[in-house]
DNA sequence: TATGAATGAGTTTTCATTCAT
DNA sequence: CATGAATGAAAACTCATTCAT
């Protein structure tokens, strides 16, 4: 199965990501132009020219590299994609599995240090996932395809093991992965995108959150 | 005190909601159509002209009522706003302080499954609002100081008040009210808007969210 | 012939005029409003959602007494053109061909004085008139057939009679009536509607007009 | 001052009549097209897709030259605003100062003349000037503070020098430009825009006109 | 490959006019 | 008579996309 998921993993960057590693110098700039409108103002309000203007090329330049303005978008959003789910599939992933209960909070600890490093990095991106997403129905199927065949169930099989372990509370793993989730990305969001001017003390907080998280759906005595 | 958010939270909604009474049959229409319609495909790609014939009237009856698309926009989105803040105001809210430890357990269930239904009911509207707040600075900014001004100062001032009873654990109010607006709204989002078609027991769910929420933040023996 | 002219000139102003005693006072209202509106941005720039805002009246209000926006117009310009060349049938106006010269030059000064009054007091009408007559085809006709049928004729005719008593150089009378006009026109529409903010002593300015004016037409030594 | 002079002149040729040079053939049915129409309906009433239509282009062609219709409009009324005020800087109008007497009627024929052609070759744009620009204000600001700066001072400095030399009458400058602009004007809007039909025979009535004019300013014996 | 002028369908908005109340 | 909501045609303007250079 490993080889599957492997499979599938490689798969989808090949697709997703495009062909990355060729993109010339304008590409390059037509991309972070159009990050920054599309972020700024949302993808329909955007316009090619406004790109092409803030990019330097004519606009004749970007429909040569991406057919259409759709394309552009899913350019970008496309590798995010996978690089946000991509980490949940690494093999260290699978050996979390054998380790006692407080490597699980180490393991989560690093897992939300990742991910909010990456979501700081990405914030722009991030923003315009969000707000495109729900309006991209193929998009959307294929996160949905993903979270539930792949991720919940990585997760679910993760805190089952726990919960025979009796180190976690009984409770539908659903819930339990609602739970976790939404403390994370809860989390991520808060200090990426919506209030990034907070400053934090990145250890603290991320040992805090984690903390509260475990406590909240540790094993009732 | 109590006089003066009352006060605050007439203007609010009087401001807000507009002569919410005087709707022409029309004019409802056209706000069903519009709602229906940029929860759809966004406020920047629905055209007006799709939404005058989902309501069933000429493109001009639009403009008659709302000076400009954003005005629409801001109708259907504005008392939204109000509805969503005003119940953090009402009276109840401030006797809570009076309360044992265990009833505020019951308050905060009462709260979710509010804002729960409230959301449900208003999925379409609250999309809009999730998807445009970020593009709309004026409404981001209303919100942004209703939110720093009004509510984290209330249940800064809830928690404060357990912290000193020593019912809930030390630490600064701001984390406190992340993980719990977090865990709230996270839970209210995936059941009104991500995934509301997965079934479930409102209840127990309900029940099981607080109950992790106190949990995770109770005071440690 | 004096008959004749009697009774044009009474059609002329029955037609143009309109029912001229019958207005109520919305309708004057209108007429007012209107009038303003045009002739600060022009026929055409002017909505009649505007003129109706202005005059205090509901919209279809204007329609019920003017079937058009262009009937609306012409009740306000037709009014103005048929006095603007009325004044040219006045009896008077006939007898001064038996006066001497010197009687001439006080006929002009009356009518330069009359006519500047009249400009002054219907300045706005007449900046109406003189930008919409280009447009207005109809009108236009109308009042190249007054000119050249009733004025040219007219003061033609008057003309020729000075030059007959060697009073005025002899020249094909179509350019001392260019001349005259020019100078006459030119002297009202420059303290009317061009420089209405320049103050000055009309009685001196008249005068030296028309004095400059007979100067240079006079009979050559 | 010469210098000084030339200078502005130099700036507001290259201000108003912009990259004259750069006009691709589009650019010019456009301009053409714009001209004529605005010229028979005015400007208000003239629509961009009837502009379009008749330049034989798409409608997007128009703003992509021109951001908006009233752009389209400067770039046809400004080049004509400074070449009608240009050639009283020409360097040779300062020499008519040092002429005699009669060198001056020569000169001024000279203007009339060339106006007449001037206005004549620009009979469609002059009409659209004169029916735009009090509407305009800006456009209106710029050529009251261009009259009043520097036409009046220079033919002001003029009479007063022939007054100094006891050939023209003694009277406040101000009449005696509103005469002279008066009756040059008159000559040639009548026509150029208003009686263009009428045939005249342009040397005679020149020297005409400005005969008349010269002995009506002439100092009286 | 890059350009940018040209396109035309589509967008938001205006407006004169009608008509039920 | 007066109103003002409703209309729909037309207005100004935008924009993704194409294509000759």
């Amino acid at each position: 199965m490993a080889e599957n998921t492997e499979q599938w993993l490689e798969d989808m960057l090949l697709l997703m990501e495009g062909n990355d590693g060729k993109k010339t110098e304008k590409q390059l700039k037509i991309i972070q132009a159009a990050t920054e409108i599309f972020s700024e103002k949302g993808y329909s309000a955007a316009s090619t020219s406004e790109i092409a203007q803030r990019a330097g090329v004519a606009e004749g330049t970007i429909f040569r590299h991406y057919k259409t303005k759709r394309d552009l978008l899913l350019s970008i959003v496309g590798p995010i994609l996978a690089k946000t789910v991509a980490p949940l599939f690494m093999r260290d992933f699978a050996k979390v599995l054998d380790q006692p209960y407080t490597e699980i909070e180490d393991f989560y600890k690093t897992v939300l240090r990742d991910r909010l490093n990456f979501a700081r990095k990405n914030a722009k991106i991030l923003r315009i996932v969000i707000q495109e997403l729900p309006f991209q129905p193929e998009l959307l199927g294929q996160v949905k395809v993903l979270f539930s065949q792949y991720v919940f169930e990585r997760i679910g099989r993760l805190y089952a093991h726990f919960q025979e372990q009796g180190q976690i509370m009984e409770a539908p793993s659903f819930r339990i992965i609602r739970f976790s989730v939404t403390t994370i990305v809860g989390m991520v969001l808060t200090h990426s995108i919506l209030l990034p001017e907070i400053p934090i003390d990145d250890e603290e907080e991320i040992n805090w959150t984690i903390d509260v998280l475990m406590h909240g759906i540790a094993k009732r005595s």
